[in-house]
DNA sequence: TTCTTTGCAAAAGATTTGCAAATAC
DNA sequence: GTATTTGCAAATCTTTTGCAAAGAA
């Protein structure tokens, strides 16, 4: 999801039954915002540091909860790699995750990328490829 | 790993250069228990509440120390499976993990399962296959 | 005896919650 | 004007740490 601006950051809150407040606005454009780098996953407090980067927008307190909100209206994804360290994903797309534990950086897999059937012969029952999040963790060593 | 006796943990702890205290005797036991069901993971509350289960024998800073040597001298392996879980796991051979949330249960995929050279058809360069950790979550819903 | 480990309680880091004040519709 | 949201500070949860006492070699 891309955006040209505010307005339309807004109309998509809405979409999602979310009450466009500014400090809502203004947390989705960070997450959100097309200028930045492909591939972009943010830990809440990166997401709190952008967002109060000029000036003081946002409390703590309002960054989670809403990054909450927005990952149980399914606006983003919530991709956890290791105890202390959650990046929100902006793109709820189907696909998957590549965490490099010695430089601390996620990267997209492609669902193409992944083939599930191949993947997992015996499926858990009732489970669509849809429902599965993969994430790979390359680990530091032995 | 399976073991007989303590006299074998302690065996194993020193193999591993950790010295075989009775805390980290019983706290190994409790992981590698071979009565226990196969596919145990537990977090390291419940190797507290196992450890002590009729007396008070560790605390849990130790247990949380103890945990966390074991995993740097490879004889255990953490997966973490969202930020306020991570499982122990006394298997070191390589396998990966499938989580389901609705349950909150772990269960082992064996290596044998995935063919990661198909899975990841473009593999970052210099990793081998036994560094890649793959946890496959399924998903609560949407 | 000398070095290592344990246990407690306090600290730390991440997230959540209660509640009064501010904002949205 | 009524319902929702925000911000602060305090609470919570999991894990780590400082340090004196206990244990191992």
């Amino acid at each position: 999801m891309t955006f040209e601006n505010k307005n339309e950051i807004a109309q998509a809150l809405r979409r999602h039954r979310i009450q466009p407040t500014s400090q809502r606005v203004e947390i989705a454009h960070v997450l959100f915002d097309a200028g930045c780098e492909r591939d972009h996953h943010l830990s809440a407090d990166e997401v709190l540091e952008r967002v109060n980067a000029d000036y003081h927008r946002v409390s703590k307190a309002t960054v989670y909860n809403t990054l909450r909100l927005f990952e149980e209206t399914g606006l983003i994804r919530a991709v956890v790699v290791s105890s202390s360290k959650v990046f929100f994903d902006p793109n709820t797309d189907p696909h998957h995750h590549l965490y490099d534990e010695a430089s601390g950086t996620l990267r997209d897999i492609p669902a193409e990328e992944i083939d599930v059937e191949k993947l997992m012969p015996q499926m858990p029952e009732g489970v669509a490829g849809e429902d599965l999040d993969i994430v790979v963790r390359v680990r530091n060593q032995g």
